[in-house]
RNA sequence: AGCGGGGUGGGGCAGCCUGGUAGCCCGCCGGGCUCAUAACCCGGAGGUCGGUGGUUCAAAUCCACCCCCCGCUACCA
């Protein structure tokens, strides 16, 4: 089976925070899983550089969108890489693969027919010389008085508005006031797929229940026609006859980048020719790990695209949303310095430890909470002393009581009986995977580690060894075995760990595929064995997230 | 306002779709073990599952209404 893997397309207007790191580290452990499984993967994401909000932000630090992208893209692939994220292939908007193929996608599309122009009135900053997003333009509340209300919602009584109901509206940019103008958009006609989203969205059974919920109420309150295009400079030039100046709207373009990054993919492998069998290939299945805000995005304008463009690409199979992550019950804010940024985040812990917490409260049902107390007490009693005091155990009785080698032994009845009993736990953790519930599989992964404790226990190979050796060999055989096939599961979660562990435990190459984590292996040399993990400590993190920040330490703290 | 999600022992969560003795982690109490990172294992106390009414032999689970919390509403991305 052939997989595409994807996660959401990372604003970077700025570093992102952990609750961007939920999507991209469900889509890691994902694509993990179906290397691990056999599968044939390409995982692929990108930085998502154009729009608005990049544009003032780069005129805000006097320089041009492009240097600001090409710095931020450069430090986020980094932090992605050291968050252990194997991405086959992680670009961005500004790759010229990317933005000719969303030109010449465009372009199908419209010559499908798919694609109408209509003019409409919008408001325009004379002094900044742009079009403003509705989000940009400042004014008085009509309803409530409040002077400071955008031109899409006010943020003090809640009510929807419209930039022109503003009272004495202002550019949020500069100030000046904004004047009216007509312009010209290219709009893509969504309602016209009205029936085969509604078909697709009914028939695709993997779709997290959120998502398809969301979606077939926005079928039946009616789905409007989308425009495609923006009076942006910073941003990919439409192709229409006619839409000279005009970029395409960001979103509508990034979603794109699902495609255009495989095919970058393949062409940089100087394999292009593969790029259609795996986009358009019957045994291919996609899958996009995103917030639920993206979800109507993904289940329906993007497939709406796919049938548009009558390409035959293959339609989302999965939409994998998860609700959002709040801060010690807030939302996050930039502003308010409310929560916890990546780079930040990898100057406090490794990278595995977040990997290991973030999974552990994925927001699957609800609305998760990453909160200090409780991210402790994880890491310090299930990741520390349930996982790593297990191996711990294992590994250093095999030093000291074996030389650190493992024996060449038989396993008795019982030993063979708790093998099986992991390898049953093995199966939930892969049931688990495929139904995307991510952190069952994890929960269930640490149900291993309490089956190797509770055997270790209750087999107390430190009398047999004096009293019955052939017993403790098979103790220390098949708790040995345990570990390595952990390892292979571990690695999806933790690669970093995983693999220390192989080390650890004298094995060579990498962790194991699912197909061999249970073939029994004796007679092994043990490597260099230390602590997995470690505990900590609540008022050091902290403190060292103060220190990070008052002495700018990381980029997300200076911006 | 509309739509969506949530309200389960002291804290954090699962279970609800496919009704039938309420489960997990932490914390608390007691015991065991000493190989291990004061780690591990066993046992126990603690919940009438937001409220009211209904369906049913039986409801945390289904239905109706109500209360509280959160999010989204498509030209912010």
């Amino acid at each position: 089976m052939r997989w595409i893997v994807a996660s959401a397309w990372p604003y970077i207007n700025a570093v992102p925070h952990l609750g961007t790191l939920i999507q991209v580290l469900s889509s890691d452990v994902y694509a993990r899983y179906r290397r691990k499984k056999g599968d044939s993967v390409v995982f692929v994401s990108g930085s998502d550089e154009h729009g608005t909000p990049i544009e003032i932000e780069a005129i805000r630090k006097g320089i041009s969108p492009k240097e600001l992208t090409d710095k931020m893209h450069s430090y986020v692939s980094d932090l992605f890489n050291r968050f252990g994220i194997s991405y086959d292939n992680y670009t961005r908007t500004e790759s010229p693969t990317h933005v000719k193929f969303v030109q010449e996608f465009y372009m199908r599309v419209y010559e499908n027919g798919h694609i109408f122009e209509k003019e409409t009135e919008q408001l325009y900053c004379p002094n900044d010389k742009m079009f403003l997003p509705d989000r940009f333009v400042i004014g008085t509340c009509p309803y409530c008085g409040y002077e400071k209300a955008h031109g899409d919602q006010c943020d003090r009584c809640g009510r929807l508005l419209n930039p022109t109901d503003l009272i004495n509206p202002r550019c949020a940019i500069c100030g000046a006031e904004p004047e009216l103008r007509r312009t010209k958009h290219w709009f893509f006609d969504l309602p016209k797929f009205s029936g085969k989203l509604k078909e697709y969205v009914e028939s695709n059974e993997q779709l997290p229940d959120n998502a398809r919920s969301m979606s077939l109420s926005m079928i039946e309150d009616g789905l409007k026609p989308r425009s495609i295009t923006r009076d942006n400079k910073w941003g990919i030039p439409a192709p229409f006859p006619g839409a000279e100046g005009k970029t395409i709207y960001v979103w509508m373009e990034a979603v794109l980048g699902y495609v255009s990054a495989v095919k970058e993919y393949f062409e940089r492998l100087g394999k292009p020719e593969e790029f259609d069998e795996f986009w358009k290939g019957k045994d291919t299945k996609s899958i996009y790990f995103i917030g639920k805000d993206n979800i109507p995005f993904h289940t329906l304008i993007f497939p709406a695209l796919l049938m548009a463009s009558e390409e035959g690409y293959v339609l989302p199979y999965n939409v994998a949303s998860t609700e959002f992550l709040l801060f010690e019950g807030e939302k996050f804010s930039k502003r308010e310095r409310i929560g916890i940024w990546l780079d930040e985040a990898l100057a406090l812990l490794p990278a595995d430890y977040w990997r290991f917490y973030m999974i552990y409260i994925r927001p699957e049902t609800k609305d998760a909470n990453f909160a200090w107390d409780d991210m402790v007490a994880k890491i310090n009693d299930e990741l520390n002393d349930t996982l790593g005091n297990l191996i711990h155990r294992v590994l250093s009785f095999i030093k000291s009581r074996y030389s650190g080698i493992v024996p060449d032994a038989q396993l008795d009845e019982e030993s063979e009986e708790m093998l099986k009993e992991a390898k049953e736990i093995a199966e939930r953790i892969e049931d688990s995977i495929e139904r995307v519930k991510l952190r069952d599989a994890l929960k269930e992964f640490l149900e291993m580690a309490r089956l190797g404790n509770r055997f270790f226990n209750s087999r107390e190979p430190w009398r047999d060894i004096r009293e019955n050796k052939p017993r403790a060999d098979s103790t220390v055989v098949a708790s040995f075995n345990l570990l390595k096939a952990m390892a292979s599961y571990m690695h999806i979660f933790m690669p970093f760990s995983a693999e220390r562990l192989w080390r650890m435990m004298g094995l060579d190459g990498e962790p194991a595929p699912f197909s061999d984590a249970f073939n029994i292996v004796t007679g092994v040399q043990l490597g260099e064995v230390e602590p997995l993990f470690h505990k900590v400590n609540k008022e050091e993190l902290q403190e060292k997230l103060e220190e990070v920040r008052e002495r700018g330490e990381v980029l997300s703290a200076r911006e």
